[in-house]
DNA sequence: TTAATCACG
DNA sequence: ACGTACGTGATTAAC
């Protein structure tokens, strides 16, 4: 018996839309892109599959005119239009069903019931066929009878109906829906019916004469009012029937092989969620597996290993975060052979003259001391930068079948073995796919040059650690626990009343309602009570001061005091995670802790830093000076701006000199702020109103130092409309050094989007390319202070600063190497400056 | 899990 | 007419 199960695509999408559109706020992803709709609906199609099974199905949708509607004009009218959010979420619904494997039809000028009833009939007329419908449409009733069921979908949950339950429920066949609209009408559809006759009575006149032709032909039997209502409608009665019934002989052309149901196209299907940012179905796509017989061995004793010369290892961790737990073991593969092992074992492996590749090698170093030849996991983010950390999403681009990092919990310990080993596998069977990729993509000298040789930098960083002085920091939480408490009185005091003064939403009510000051624009949730807020409000009441005191000590107590401590390992040190394939700039990122964070703006937070302490004598603070503007300057070729670089003048004194046409020794503190601002803004593709925030200037009045800037710099002006119309132009920007960043928004249809790509255009390659060349920087130090044998080490960045834990013996010369090293490690039309500083502290290093 | 907030370059 | 600066991570509240 075959099972057919038809889906009303449309009804789906509006119940999904208006589940969730009634408030007023529709659900988007971060492009602004709507998809409220999709996500009810691709739950509801997820839904369907898993519990129906369906051998075939089909999903059915409106496009286009339709005929009741051009026989009768007044037919669906006065119907609120169809939202615009919801018509752009329409077609990415079939691009959903096309990824999912599952066929649908549209026709012009049919609608989505009349193509279900086409498809219905054409499975009654086949004896080893059955038909379910999934609707929350009641006219869809007519088509139920012996070979078709429907699922009727109520607001929760759905009523199934068999032609028996649908006559014992109704006492008429399920049929007669359309005599019953006839009867009654359907104000939704604007169809009239009878004047005066509802369900109830409609319902009780079928059970008596069955149809509407039934009824009008004993019309005598029927007395008083209610007969004077029917013949004064009859006309409408039956035109109301005619529209009502579903027209069962679409042109569809089509048969059971069209509708077979296929399963999802995994990588197909991930590009969807992606780009919808549908996450927690992402990590649900079912992904039919390639049939395999993939097998491994548990090895016992290294000779059981047979090695060519091509090898990849994967290592399996219980958690995320390698130095915060142990290694469950490793995956080898070589040839056509599997292993799992140990550590132990691993460590006895002799792979000399052998090919070695990796996914991570540094997770692989945290472990184990061994050198390889390629990192996947890099290549995989210079040619896929959406692809980050997570194994998973190359395999399912290759539909492979590997378990994805959140499916991983709870597993047991067999099958985790098992991934580990299939990883290695899929290392070994892809690696020279994607490195023909990054060739393709002249990325290899990046990842030569740069990002691999960067791994062995980092893991030494991240293993030698960061000692905090837990002493320090519990003394200043005591400090500052005491003065929150008096703080907290006064506010509340203030208030009149005690509430929690971290939840903005009752810090809001509280200066908003009860204290009734100005309100500031609203977010989703309520009340704006950010610092711009507060401090706007300074003047109209005390309680603000200790709000901005209370907020300011609550971040350092919880992230950098509390927070911080619960990093700190047993050997006392903290041992940060660089994530080098992260970033979409090519920046790296730290994680568990961040220490890419640590407050210095203010003096208050500034104080965290005395915590750090180095474990050999003396930490040594480099850091790039204007690293990002001296790569503006280069890559736009703007001789002023090369000129003042070259002539090393103070070059936010400068630019104000030039905006407000007065001589460098005449610029004001003011003018220089204003200055710094107005570069700033350049690097980051400001627009007038943006700088006018900033300075709290008039837009207009901002956007005239812009045009001045751009005017006394035309290079610079150039270079930014050269760089927006590339990007246009080829879909990506890239660093001097290759690194690409593919810019989708630049598609986007709503300007905004647009926009803001052109923002991310501009800025990448500035960001960007000061990625590189710190990488190579560390490169080059590392490598240095190997060569002068020096004992003290790298042990943070921080994006335009490296921090050393030196001794000193050796501190003079270690300044002097680095130094160079950064200064000159590559030639740009600027010299690169670097400025160091000293203490016995990251506090003092400044 | 998401939104708001705030820390850094 | 509309919204408004690039790139990150951690904590908290609230669902």
């Amino acid at each position: 018996m075959k099972k057919i199960v038809l889906v009303d695509g449309n009804n789906l999408l509006f119940r999904s839309y208006f589940a969730t559109a009634y408030t007023g706020n529709v659900m988007k992803n971060s492009k602004g892109f709507p998809t409220n709709a999709l996500y009810g609906f691709i739950n509801m199609i997820n839904k369907i599959v898993e519990e129906e099974k369906p051998e075939y199905m089909a999903v059915a949708f409106d496009i286009g005119k339709n005929f009741r509607k051009t026989k009768y004009d007044f037919y669906k009218e006065g119907r609120n239009k169809t939202p615009q959010e919801l018509i752009d979420q329409m077609p990415v619904a079939r691009d959903v069903l096309k990824a999912m494997g599952i066929k649908y039809f549209e026709l012009e000028p049919y609608e989505a019931d009349d193509i279900i009833g086409t498809i219905s009939k054409m499975t009654e007329e086949d004896p080893d066929a059955y038909t379910l419908i999934v609707s929350s449409d009641k006219d869809l009733l007519q088509l139920v009878s012996d070979e078709t069921e429907m699922k009727l979908l109520k607001q929760k949950d759905y009523i199934r109906y068999i032609r028996s339950s649908f006559k014992e429920e109704y006492g008429i066949e399920p049929i007669r829906i359309i005599d019953l609209k006839g009867l009654s009408g359907d104000p939704s559809d604007n169809i009239p019916g009878v004047q005066g006759v509802g369900d109830k009575t409609a319902l009780k006149l079928l059970q008596d004469y069955e149809s509407v032709e039934g009824i009008y032909e004993h019309i005598d039997e029927i007395k008083g009012k209610l007969q004077e209502k029917l013949l004064a409608d009859k006309d409408n009665a039956f035109m109301s029937k005619e529209i009502a019934t579903i027209y069962r002989e679409v042109p569809l052309n089509t048969n059971y092989d069209e509708m077979k149901y296929v399963g999802p196209n995994a990588s197909e299907l991930e590009k969807i969620y992606n780009e919808l940012e549908f996450y927690s179905l992402l990590k649900k796509i079912d992904v039919k597996p390639k049939e395999d017989n993939f097998k491994y061995e548990v090895v016992s004793s290294v000779d059981d290993i047979k090695l060519e010369d091509k090898v990849s290892i994967y290592v399996g961790y219980e958690t995320e975060n390698y130095y915060r737990s142990k290694a469950i073991g490793y995956g080898i593969s070589s040839g056509d052979n599997n292993y799992f092992v140990s550590n132990e074992i691993i460590n006895k492996i002799d792979f000399t003259n052998k090919k070695v590749y990796t996914y991570d090698y540094k997770k692989l170093l945290a472990d184990l001391d061994i050198s390889v030849d390629g990192d996947l996991m890099l290549i995989d983010y210079l040619v896929n930068p959406l692809h980050k950390e997570d194994f998973g999403y190359m395999i399912l681009e290759n539909n492979e079948k590997v378990l994805l990092l959140n499916e991983l919990k709870k597993q047991e310990e067999s099958v985790l073995q098992e991934n580990i080993v299939r990883k290695s596998r899929f290392i070994l069977d892809y690696y020279d796919k994607y490195f023909e990729k990054l060739k393709d993509e002249e990325m290899v000298s990046l990842y030569e040059t740069i990002e691999f040789p960067l791994v062995r930098v980092l893991s030494d960083m991240e293993k030698t650690g960061v000692y905090v002085d837990t002493k320090v920091i519990d003394d200043m939480k005591e400090d500052i626990e005491a003065r929150m408490d008096l703080i907290t009185k006064k506010i509340y005091e203030l208030a009149g009343k005690e509430f929690n003064i971290n939840s903005p939403k009752q810090l809001g009510d509280v200066l908003f309602v009860d204290l009734g000051l100005p309100a500031p624009k609203s977010n989703k949730t309520g009340f704006k009570t950010d610092v711009k807020v507060l401090q706007k409000l300074y003047d109209y009441h005390p309680i603000i001061e200790h709000i901005l005191d209370y907020r300011n000590l609550a971040k350092i107590a919880s992230t950098y005091l509390d927070g911080l401590k619960d990093y700190i390992h047993e050997d006392g040190l903290v041992h940060t995670i660089y994530k080098q394939t992260l970033t979409r700039t090519g920046r790296l990122s730290s994680v568990e802790p961040n220490l890419q964070n640590i407050p210095v703006r203010n003096e208050e937070g500034r104080k965290v830093r005395k915590a750090f302490i180095p474990q050999n004598d003396i930490f040594l603070s480099i850091d790039y000076s204007q690293i990002e503007l001296r790569i503006l300057a280069h890559l736009s070729g703007d001789e002023e701006l090369i000129k003042a670089f070259n002539n090393d003048q103070d070059i936010h004194t400068k630019v104000a000199a030039d905006i407000f046409d007065i001589s460098e020794d005449q610029v004001t503190k003011n003018q220089r702020r204003t200055a710094k601002a107005v570069i700033f803004g350049i690097v980051y593709g400001i627009s007038g109103y943006g700088l006018g925030e900033n300075l709290e200037l008039k837009p207009s009045e901002a956007k005239k130092y812009i045009d001045k800037y751009l005017s006394l710099y035309p290079k610079v002006d150039e270079y930014m409309k050269h760089n927006i119309s590339f990007a246009y132009e080829n879909g990506y920007v890239k660093t001097m050094f290759n690194r690409k960043r593919i810019i989708d928004e630049l598609k986007n249809t709503n300007f905004m989007i647009r926009q803001s790509g052109e923002r991310m255009a501009l800025n990448t390659p500035i960001q960007g390319t000061a990625a590189d060349i710190m990488k190579m920087a560390m490169i080059k130090v590392y490598d240095e202070m190997k060569k002068h044998n020096f004992k003290s080490k790298i042990v943070m960045q921080v994006h335009d600063e490296l921090i050393f834990d030196c001794f000193n013996d050796e501190l003079d010369e270690v300044i002097k190497v680095a130094k160079e090293a950064m200064e000159n490690i590559y030639k740009i039309s600027v010299p690169f400056k670097v400025s160091a500083d000293t203490g016995k502290n990251w506090y003092d290093a400044k």
